[in-house]
RNA sequence: GGAGAGAUGGCAGAGCGGUCGAUUGCGGCGGUCUUGAAAACCGUUGACCUGCAAGGGUCCGGGGGUUCGAAUCCCUCUCUCUCCGCCA
């Protein structure tokens, strides 16, 4: 969440900037410092008056030490009413400071600077594109087509199992699958990130801590019986690890890797782009976190977009790279780098990373700080991506690399593989 | 799941219901000494809210209660440890 002396100091930068994500807040802000102004006064009056009651509780206590008994119980009487408007206003405080906090919650992060105007992803910046994009084989069909004829992931079981999203991967299918998860494990390694293992499950804290909650209730499977939210990705266990934490300026960036199945409800999607792997339930992701010194964490935006970039070019998969706009961008971040692989018989774009940076938005809810050159405590930034999420990778590789004698594997996967094509003779 | 014990500052560990935000040790930081380091010695060392400041307020696992006054008493929840049970 955005500070409130930031707000406060800021009131109409705020509002222009959070216009940029299409959202309105000239009210919203407006009230978010008139509560806060109410919330100062009225803690003003409680700790005043506590401030009463604990001298007068001194006083007391001085007097029964030195035997004046009768003084003592006449200063007790009078404690009463100071007791009663405490109590008042402690209560008033809370229903305020709850007030602030609800509507606190729900306001974006501010878009950096650089972020483009726009409302839908037709208004996203290509900011680079590589690779050879082929026109398409008369023979070359879609993924979910390939995924049958190879038998390498089964939908239809998957579907009896548990539901529609949750496919059934199958020989070749699930060792494609192992195999990249331990390639985009590995590189993350190479690149100086530590791996973690973290829980697949989340209680609320953790949820809010984020930014999931209350944003995207909708969008996270929750067990109610144990209030707990299935991980929609890693970034929220990964990230949760470092709340109520203050590191020391020396350990900066911190620098996490972590495998995970995500869950993710995917209320209201329909069509063409729920097909096959384009969108699932369930799914594997590996995502890389970094936590920043502010002077650092754009460096270390394009630090890890390169890096992502340079793993897609590594699998030969033709990509490009967009800069949301402001109507595309999530809640949480500041600025996001999308990266998209091509996919040649479906003939469209498929996103399969997504880096940003949160700056300050995450650890303010964290409480995730450091003391920095002076020895002050200051919030650090949050960064993360997906590097990467597999299904469609798994989409573009099946059929960019269909040849008439079966798929090709990229020759990184092949030591992960142990098998150079899927169909075919081999 | 059953029985018991516990939860205090970065860590360890004190704390008769009344100047306790908290003794002490370790660690950290600064200094003296030293060519440098170690050792020794001296000093310093929690977070948050509010205020220009002085100051005021809150925090001893979370929440509630008793009391003029709670780290200290009571209730409750959570977690940890030990033992038993069950089990990948």
């Amino acid at each position: 969440m955005l500070s409130l002396n930031f707000i406060r100091e800021h009131m109409q930068e705020v509002i222009d900037r959070l216009a940029i994500k299409n959202f309105n807040g000239s009210e919203t802000i407006g009230r978010i410092v008139e509560l806060d102004n109410f919330r100062r006064e009225t803690q003003k009056k409680l700790d005043d008056i506590q401030s009463q009651n604990n001298q007068m509780a001194k006083e007391i206590g001085l007097l029964f030490q030195s035997g004046k008994a009768a003084e003592a119980t006449l200063l007790k009487e009078k404690t009463g009413e100071l007791k009663t408007q405490g109590k008042d206003l402690d209560l008033a405080l809370e229903n305020i400071k709850k007030e602030l906090d609800d509507i606190l919650v729900r306001v974006p992060n501010l878009p950096h600077p650089s972020v483009p105007l726009g409302k839908t992803p037709e208004d996203n910046l290509v900011v680079m594109q590589e690779g050879e994009i082929l026109p398409i084989a008369a023979t070359a069909v879609p993924h979910w087509d390939l995924t049958t004829k190879y038998d390498l992931i089964d939908f239809i079981t998957g579907n009896k199992i548990t539901g529609a999203g949750f496919p059934l991967y199958k020989g070749k299918g699930a060792r494609l699958q192992r195999a990249l998860i331990n390639f985009f494990l590995d590189e993350a390694i190479k690149a100086g990130y530590e791996e973690v293992q973290p829980p697949y499950m989340v209680n609320a804290a953790s949820a809010y801590a984020t930014g999931q909650l209350p944003d995207k209730d909708a969008q996270m499977y929750h067990v109610g019986l144990d209030d707990l939210y299935l991980i929609p990705t890693a970034e929220v266990p990964v990230t949760n690890i470092y709340r109520d934490t203050i590191l020391k300026i020396q350990d900066l960036p911190v620098k996490n890797v972590a495998y995970s199945a995500c869950f993710r409800r995917e209320a209201g999607s329909y069509g063409k782009d729920v097909r096959g792997l384009n969108r699932l339930h369930q799914f594997d992701k590996v995502e890389i976190v970094q936590i920043a010194h502010p002077d650092h964490s754009y460096e270390i935006l394009e630090e890890m977009r390169t890096y992502v970039t340079g793993l897609l070019r590594k699998l030969g998969l033709p990509f490009r790279v967009l800069k949301l706009c402001g109507g595309d961008m999530s809640f949480t971040s500041a600025l996001t780098y999308d990266m998209e692989v091509w996919s040649s018989a479906q003939a469209r774009w498929l996103e399969v990373s997504s880096v940003s940076n949160f700056e300050t938005f995450q650890s303010n809810r964290l409480k995730l700080r450091f003391k920095d050159e002076t020895g002050k405590m200051q919030p650090a930034h949050t960064l993360n991506g997906s590097a990467l999420a597999l299904p469609r990778i798994v989409a573009a590789l099946l059929e960019n690399n269909q040849t008439p004698e079966g798929i090709e594997i990229p020759d990184v996967l092949v030591p992960y593989t142990g098998f150079e094509r899927i169909g075919g003779k081999a």
